[in-house]
DNA sequence: AAAAGAATAGGACATTTGTCCTATAAAAGA
DNA sequence: TCTTTTATAGGACAAATGTCCTATTCTTTT
């Protein structure tokens, strides 16, 4: 998590044992839920080692996968943390998943202690806006057959590690319709 | 301006004397463009008086409108602002309109100036992030019909006042198909 | 290792959504 | 105001995507 933050923002030796002494740790089992819905989401966690993925519900009482988080990122039902809403989201573990877990008041203290925290914090949900922003942009300018393609040239590390259940609803998308598609990728 | 800073956070006289002397003005007719694809955005814009959308190309040359701005709310291409790459969207006026404009310049002193704008910028990043996380999950869960329907019953004011083209790209939908929609619904 | 359970691929058919087009209505410009 | 341009609605048909289902393969559990 050090590293994150300092590739952002260059930090003294104290402002990281702060963060040090606020960090907590947390494993999950393959299968384990870090999140459920309806719960106010009260921590932003780092992943270590291992997947999650954050799903929802549609109407139907089918589950929506909204992202995956991997290895050296972050993950948290950030709408939940931000409006202290419940969140709409539960956040599963996919594999065996080694947690850091910075939680709410840990990161007012951090925000509180300094003018470079604060930054930090800014830039990062920047950064957050970004990415979703592209997601974003890559449902309402491509079919999901394209966003597919897009996924197997640059993010080849989902097509591997990512269940094709749990990858179509990601692509917005059936199964059925993702297997038809990969058909014609070959 | 002032109002919106003003709910985040609670400014002094002399911070928002600050804000005033940055602040400079622009009035855009109806159809003009305020910022262009493949330039980099280098402002935000707050909208006194009348209508922006911003929108981008597909790849067969059709526009896709990605978002919509009314009187009190901000604009830009956020994605380019923070990255300070080239935008891929256009801002267009779809009415008259009368901006405040905040640029890169006048905003990097506001965040210099003091803790407050720091943090002040972080939850109104924060609050962008909601919103589009909110469209995002709208897009995923919902039908383009049940898009519309949302529309229909929590923003009136998109159906009254963006043309039928523009809201059927910002919903994902061709023009033909909002036809349809709209016919079902009445 | 065997048995049970879950994930994937893909056939057949249904539904949704898009494409192309035309007529009418509305808005902009002369 | 009249003319020209642009926006909207909707028909007919085509393409994309979803639903339901089964066979097969891959995992997990005992």
């Amino acid at each position: 998590m050090k590293t994150v933050f300092q590739s952002v923002q260059d930090f003294s030796e104290e402002e990281l044992n702060l963060l040090d002494d606020l960090i907590t740790f947390r494993t999950l089992k393959k299968g384990e839920l870090l999140l459920t819905e309806n719960q106010i989401c009260n921590e932003i966690v780092f992943i270590k080692k291992g997947i999650l993925r954050s799903f929802f519900m549609n109407h139907k009482g089918d589950e929506i996968t909204n992202c995956f988080a991997f290895e050296n990122e972050f993950m948290a039902s950030f709408a939940s943390f931000i409006t202290e809403e419940k969140a709409e989201e539960n956040i599963q573990a996919l594999t065996e998943t080694e947690l850091q877990i910075l939680d709410r008041k840990a990161l007012e203290k951090l925000y509180k202690s300094g003018f470079n925290w604060q930054e930090t914090g800014r830039k990062l949900t920047e950064l957050e806006f970004v990415n979703l922003h592209k997601r974003m942009v890559s449902f309402q300018k491509l079919s999901g057959a394209e966003r597919y393609e897009e996924l197997y040239q640059n993010h080849q590390k989902y097509i591997q590690l990512i269940p094709m259940q749990y990858l179509a609803s990601y692509l917005g998308i059936t199964p059925r319709h993702l297997s038809r598609i990969r058909k014609a990728v070959l």
